[in-house]
DNA sequence: ATCATTGCAAACACTTTGCATACGC
DNA sequence: GCGTATGCAAAGTGTTTGCAATGAT
């Protein structure tokens, strides 16, 4: 499910957005297609900051932050005290293992609609997140 | 839907999960079950201090994650950097209100098994978090 | 030249830890 | 009296803010 689009392509894309295609901004969008591992905003920092030595974290969540209000990527708030990043915005739901932490995407689609809401409430957005122990570690 | 039980009911169900009722526990559980308004460690702190003046932060904490070891409490990570807290462990999913922020129940229930996850995972719990806006806040 | 972006350091908010005091059986 | 619970202060973690330097058109 990697996803590989040239520099200009990421380029027009975040312009549709009216985001100037930054080196920086280029190159964490780039991450988050080729790493579709939910990573934090350290971790996309860790993983940069070699081929972009003078890269900041401020950056890094600047960057993030503006992706998010764009709808550019999904914020996962699957565990406390730290936000995950999806550049995957289909409607699915997220699996965490609770044994190796890992993050699985799980397709299946589950309808949740504004008729379930009591009258007056508008959906905007949705997230289900499920938790357990994936095929490589077993029950419990 | 809030929930009155006595000092000796509270007392006895903490027993029930080993957990020793204290003055301070069973004011953090009473205070939950009377304020189902999915509030953090802090709100519950602040609302507890006037009355247990000794009380301080660190019980609170303490007293929540024992609880949600044991599954007395649920935690809900609907807001990314703080952590709420919910008496109500019955299976239901919270919408809350990008305008007023307030979070609200919503029973409605979705079937979810371990049919829709792939072959090996297993599933302990998940939870299905809403945002948009609520009766009093109209649309946008 | 102007305006947006970057990046450092400091500030913040929430939570956890270390440890001495106090409490309960 | 002994083991647990409590509470203070300090540390830790993830994120945001203020602001000067840099970069792009």
């Amino acid at each position: 499910m990697i996803t590989q689009l040239t520099k200009q392509e990421i380029a027009d894309r975040l312009e549709s957005k009216k985001i100037r295609p930054s080196l920086q901004r280029i190159a964490v969008y780039d991450y988050l297609l080729k790493n579709p591992v939910h990573p934090t905003a350290d971790n996309i920092y860790t993983a940069l900051a070699p081929s972009i030595p003078t890269l900041s974290k401020t950056t890094v969540y600047n960057t993030l932050k503006q992706f998010a209000e764009v709808e550019l990527v999904n914020t996962i708030t699957i565990e406390d005290g730290e936000l995950r990043f999806d550049a995957d915005t289909s409607n699915h739901m997220h699996f965490k293992c609770s044994r190796c932490g890992k993050i699985f995407d799980i397709y299946e689609k589950i309808d949740l609609d504004e008729d379930m809401l009591p009258k007056g409430f508008q959906l905007f957005k949705s997230q289900t997140n499920l938790w357990g122990t994936c095929r490589d570690c077993g029950n419990r």
